[in-house]
DNA sequence: GTCTATAGATTGATAGAC
DNA sequence: GTCTATCAATCTATAGAC
């Protein structure tokens, strides 16, 4: 096991400081000390910083998306094996489980799941398409298996449901690696398994709720 | 009626700007050049650019947060004096009414909403604590409300209940000015109050949702 | 692959004339 | 209050030695 290379410990330190800083407020020489590496090498390595943050997005979201996506075909499958409509709450954990698994994975991944949180409030374009290019897919099978779970439902209020529930998630997971915003003394950083707990029986309740 | 002086011109550009590109994405430049004013018209009328930003969040926030926390106090009295639990919706729409109503108010009121729905969100800490300061009373009062509409929910469960309505209101109001993420179709540009409706019910679902 | 050195542009802020 | 001019620092990106 030789120590990572000069690419990986990049990639790992423009994950951390996109995380903690924001991509424009982060500079390649911020991410090249923290590397131990020359202010060259991003660009010998990547060829732009644009290219860097697309790289460290996708080498997380790619695998996670991946095991997002055979979840929900599995749920879909299985459903309509049935004749039976999916559980909501099934297809929910089935998006979100994967990244808080991920979250517990490795002692620094909680940087990525902030930078992911914070990506569809990126003002600026450059992040905010590279997560909408990986995620979009996704989140097309997730509102198809949603549809078929709440059929009586109608679709644009279903879609608006879907999207708050996703202000939710993105929320939770951009504020899961600072500190929480109120009433921290009652929520101490907790593991991901609690929070998701609580987390899918609101955004179920919310997608159930009566017209 | 005269035109807008030079300071508001600054304030009204650097509002719109800081919402499209993000704080650290935009220059002093930028935002003179919008407003027609010179470039060190912005050190003489405020001093810096944080402070820039800083008098762009209070100027709205404070009118807004005040009507806020009259009809939270508002709603917690006639609780009281009837001797039952306020609402929880009442709650929820006191909080969140004021800022879409003022979105309609002004044409472009609807770019400060988008600076405030993305205000949690920030990963610096210079927007993020500006907004905080101004945010947190109304927070702690919107959370005694919820208490008090919800005895029998722990108090660890709706703080992070709370959270996820935080997200919810956050996002939608980031993406009211933009581009929704997906099936655009279904979700042409609506005005602030449809919205309104289908937000209210899922978050109430939600924080009653049972245990 | 890693380094030094630097180009070329842009940044926030300020000094000083008017 | 508004302007020009500029400073000092910073940025991304690249050229070229090793």
């Amino acid at each position: 096991m030789s120590k990572p290379d000069t690419k990986h410990r990049i990639l790992d330190a423009a994950e951390r400081l996109f995380a903690d800083k924001g991509y424009h407020n982060t500079s390649l020489r911020n991410i090249t000390s923290a590397a131990k590496a020359n202010l060259a090498s991003v660009n010998y390595h990547f060829g732009s910083k644009e290219a860097l943050i697309s790289e460290v997005m996708d080498r997380r979201l790619a695998p996670i998306n991946k095991i997002r996506t055979e979840r929900l075909k599995a749920i879909q499958q299985t459903a309509r094996d049935a004749g039976s409509p999916p559980l909501a709450e099934e297809a929910f954990c089935a998006f979100i489980e994967p990244m808080f698994t991920f979250r517990e994975s490795a002692p620094n991944a909680r940087h990525f799941i902030a930078l992911v949180g914070r990506s569809l409030a990126e003002p600026d374009g450059t992040v905010r398409n590279i997560f909408k290019k990986q995620i979009m897919p996704v989140f097309q099978l997730l509102f198809e298996v949603i549809s078929e779970a709440l059929p009586h439902i109608p679709e644009k209020v279903l879609y608006w449901r879907l999207h708050f529930a996703i202000g939710s998630v993105s929320h939770t997971m951009h504020c899961l690696c600072s500190k929480p915003m109120i009433h921290t003394e009652c929520a101490p950083p907790q593991d991901s398994t609690e929070v998701l707990r609580l987390l899918l029986p609101f955004i179920t309740a919310g997608m159930e709720a009566p017209l």
